[in-house]
DNA sequence: TGATGATAGTTTAGTATTAAACTAATTAAA
DNA sequence: TTTAATTAGTTTAATACTAAACTATCATCA
């Protein structure tokens, strides 16, 4: 059986989610995003605190902060002071957060997909389902 | 038939690339490279000039010039002026440079291969294929 | 030719990111 | 309790990144 060469598998990989963003962050930026601002927006609900958010999104506590800060002033997100817990701030989506999460969330999903639409859709499943297990 | 979770799979996709980063880094960094200025390491051979490299790598031109500089002062590549077109540099990889890629990309290989081992042998064909569909 | 536009690579200057240190609140142990 | 250790989130200070502008060379076409 031919060994898999790993190092092709990520780059490979790699490429294509580089691109994808690339391809993505305009239309992103007119929704007055950031791509890494949408990521804490999409994550705001099953997350709702910022450390947990910095886990989940694999980025450092001060980026959150900051990404935190803008989509605040933004109008994007609000915060509250968790009671059981004075340290904690609770996240929550406005509606105007929530909308423009899901217009983002379109844009990816649109040029994420157009390239996922080379694939059957049986294909399409079976990669989700692979890189599930890997995740 | 369901619909596929477009964002289900970009974001885990997403999270899998970014922690196995955060994984290696330090590893990498004990070699003396960043993970980008690896990958820049990695393309040389297939990719000898600079522009190609920004646009193979997905990177900006300003970034490929810091990269270089320091690949080159680390004594991993050096660059000769192309007598056919004085306007480009060509790169070529120093012994040194492709001993450190090497160890590198094997540091990559088994933080990523560690992950890719929870597959079967014929699962990590498949994925292979897929991404190589998507690229 | 020589003028115009394109391309390779660099520099500059401003923004984005993050490690390290900090404040404040909580928890656990003595 | 009070002390020490932990955790949440922020600030600071330094680095990394990149858009825009630049220099030099090349290509095209009148």
């Amino acid at each position: 059986m031919p060994k898999i060469d790993v190092g092709r598998i990520w780059s490979l990989n790699y490429r294509l989610l580089t691109s994808v963003i690339i391809d993505v962050a305009p239309g992103i930026a007119e929704l007055g995003l950031e791509i890494k601002e949408l990521f804490v927006l999409a994550e705001v609900d099953a997350h709702p605190h910022p450390a947990e958010l910095a886990g989940v999104l694999c980025m450092p506590k001060p980026s959150v902060t900051m990404y935190v800060k803008r989509l605040e002033a933004a109008g994007f997100l609000r915060r509250e002071i968790d009671s059981a817990d004075l340290r904690r701030h609770r996240l929550i989506l406005t509606p105007e957060g929530r909308k423009t999460m899901a217009r983002g969330l379109a844009l990816l999903s649109k040029a994420f997909g157009s390239r996922l639409a080379r694939l059957k859709p049986a294909q399409q499943s079976e990669l989700a389902a692979l890189l599930e297990k890997l995740s």
